[in-house]
DNA sequence: GCGACAG
DNA sequence: ATCTTGTCGC
């Protein structure tokens, strides 16, 4: 498989980066509801890293939205693009998650990335990110609350309380599986918080996580386990679905 | 000023 | 993110 590599003119430090950031900031599409729910496709964005050989593996998984199942699935390997900066995540991953999506032939509908979207420093996170250079709606949900505030949402699935940045509703915890821990949701690019959270839910009928990060986290682990040359595990694939 | 802080 | 087995429970 071939690697990857950092693209020319790629921000070398967090100066260049959050200048990059302010620049695409400015073509974020935010009035728009976004795409129906339960229509067309979703598409599951991930990634992996090999600290170690500098590497990351993406997966992009296109589900039929209306069943949930998967329609189309691909994987890239790359250079790891950026050191890890709170803030700045996206410039770790994205040329590789773009690779990934390339090389799909669907159409890849709404993406959903493991991160966040407007709940971020500068309200630019890796959802608006991957959303404004593919021009594709986009929707952030992270197993985390980041550096923001909220409060425990109701304990049943579907409830939601808003996350907060110096009191600013900048995304929602939304409890996708009654008692246990919330995801975090942001809108990214060209969808509502409404719609991003109304999107959760659906991709969401079982496990707290949606199925198009569940998906896409299997098959990067996946592609970046061949990528280092793995043997495969005693049991055969690591975690079933 | 220092620490915390998506993945 | 990643280091990591078994185990309790539906």
């Amino acid at each position: 498989m071939t690697i990857i590599e950092i693209p020319a003119g790629w921000p070398a430090d967090e100066a260049a980066a959050l200048a990059v950031q302010r620049e695409l900031r400015e073509r974020l599409v935010r009035d728009e509801e976004g795409p129906a729910v339960g229509e067309g496709h979703v598409t599951g964005l991930d990634v992996a890293y090999d600290d170690e050989r500098d590497l990351v593996a993406a997966a992009a998984v296109v589900l039929d939205a209306r069943t949930l199942e998967v329609v189309e699935e691909a994987t890239a390997v790359g250079r790891v693009s950026f050191p890890y900066v709170p803030g700045l995540l996206a410039f770790r991953e994205v040329p590789t998650v773009l690779a990934a999506l390339d090389a799909l032939t669907a159409d890849p509908g709404l993406l959903v990335c493991d991160g966040y979207g407007l709940a971020h420093p500068r309200r630019f996170g890796l959802a608006c990110h991957l959303g404004v250079l593919t021009g594709r709606p986009s929707v952030g949900v992270a197993k985390n609350p980041f550096a923001f505030a909220y409060e425990e949402p109701g304990p049943a699935r579907g409830d939601t309380s808003p996350l907060l940045a110096h009191g600013e509703e900048v995304g929602r915890a939304v409890r996708t599986r009654a008692g246990v821990k919330p995801v975090f949701v942001s809108a990214g690019h060209r969808v509502s918080l409404a719609g991003a959270c109304a999107h959760t839910l659906h991709l969401t009928p079982r496990y707290r996580l949606p199925e198009t990060t569940r998906r896409a986290d299997s098959l990067c682990r996946r592609a970046l386990a061949e990528a280092l040359g793995d043997r495969p595990s005693p049991s055969g694939t690591p975690d079933s679905l």
